[in-house]
DNA sequence: AAAGATTTTTGATTCAAGTCAATGCAATAG
DNA sequence: CTATTGCATTGACTTGAATCAAAAATCTTT
């Protein structure tokens, strides 16, 4: 087993934090000298929602890996129709690889902090580090995994299923108390607008809110504030999910 | 440079044909003796149209590159509703890497004769190659953004277009004479039926059948025999697509 | 705290796609 | 050369979600 630096006591800089999230990012398979290498090359930037981290068909500058809030995906049609084709969360690694130019629209969904990482820095780690490679790999199928549940929910459920497959999607994704198995009072702040909720889902905004007020009225879910929800029983939430 | 086997003419048995057929698959990144290796472990396996070669949930335990034919990835809710998440064309490889179950039934749409190879002798391969690696992260990016783009698909557009779109993918992937650039005269054989072709848009196949009737009477396409589609000008095609 | 802007909800109506039912059309079997 | 069977098309009708139009709630700014 290779030594790895101890982030918590570290005098690196705030680089790699996401990996204290979840365990997921690409900093745990970093040698400490590779760490502190990268670290040289990061920074940290802050983009409040609604900002664009990159856009469509722009050439791939930089990576970055999402510190804490939610980034969304998005394409657009000529005609203004837009689709939410993912949604990522901390400690994702957002760019294309081996593509010199974008294929969506990534922007903040809340306020949202990334540290960005110079994208010949990242390719030269990936050269050299075999388990960096993997761990993208890893990514890349998990997205893959992610987006094909997905098509079963844009192509074959009905609006009702829809925003319940949406909140128990977020529910499981960034309820600070949720450990899996735990189902009883989980509550959030949803990090994403009505509109963008029914970009994501195939609906209009309109049947989004309705379909909101069909749930609290059946008693799964509490809204409060328009954002802030309340699940006593996630597992009423996900019968709901078809 | 690497020297490589000459496929054409080696007396290494059926293996690798798919690599003549778009030079993606993964033999081409194989050194010679690891094409020798691989192919004493192999088995070409024909099936013949609806049947399945992986189910859902069922253990992986080999994986399975495509000679020619179209593959359909299926997901089923309890309900019987079905989705198709994704078509796979030679030389493509099935069954999902690192993961012990698959998260999809793969059923062949068309007449399918594959390439299987046990999971472990891939698995040393990637191991001990790391180019062939860096091929299934490819493959994996590239079904994450077909993936992605068939979302848009989906969630936003109309019946019309959604049907457009799976013509022109059809068309632009299995047509023997297309050539990226040519437009004129495409003609291929379906190779779903129109329960799979419903399954794969979100629709019914009776709204599968009155838009493709539409486009015959606006002469965007010409139907002959149920399965025969001719394109007279892929353009047209195209701009149906929304 | 009031005014203004934005977002969300609710209501009335329309329409695209789904459902149900019948018919047509090939391919294979008897 | 008919049946039978399995797809595919067409027609009549229904419905779930979209659209259009206010009203209500929430957030911002002053």
């Amino acid at each position: 087993m290779e030594k790895r630096l101890d982030i918590h006591n570290s005098n690196i800089p705030k680089l790699c934090r996401s990996c204290e999230v979840r365990h997921k990012g690409i900093c745990g398979v970093l040698k400490p000298e590779e760490l502190l290498e990268l670290s040289k090359h990061t920074r940290l930037v802050d983009y409040s929602a609604g900002k664009e981290l990159s856009a469509d068909s722009e050439a791939v500058l930089s990576y970055a890996s999402i510190m804490h809030g939610v980034v969304k995906l998005t394409k657009m049609l000529e005609d203004g129709r837009q689709q939410v084709v993912g949604l990522q969360f901390a400690p994702d690694l957002i760019g294309r690889m081996f593509s010199s130019e974008n294929h969506f629209n990534a922007e903040a969904a809340s306020n949202v902090q990334v540290c960005r990482m110079p994208k010949p820095v990242l390719e030269r780690l990936i050269k050299s580090n075999p388990k960096l490679e993997r761990k993208l790999l890893e990514q890349a199928l998990r997205e893959l995994d992610e987006a094909r549940d997905w098509m079963v929910t844009l192509g074959r459920k009905t609006a009702a299923e829809k925003v319940a497959c949406f909140l128990y999607l977020i529910a499981t994704h960034i309820d600070p108390n949720y450990i899996d198995g735990d189902f009883k009072n989980i509550s959030f702040e949803l990090p994403l607008t009505r509109a963008d909720i029914a970009d994501f889902l195939g609906l209009t905004i309109e049947t989004v809110s309705r379909q909101f007020t069909k749930l609290r009225v059946d008693g799964v879910i509490d809204i409060s504030a328009n954002r802030h929800i309340d699940v006593p029983d996630l597992r009423l939430l996900k019968k709901s999910c078809g």
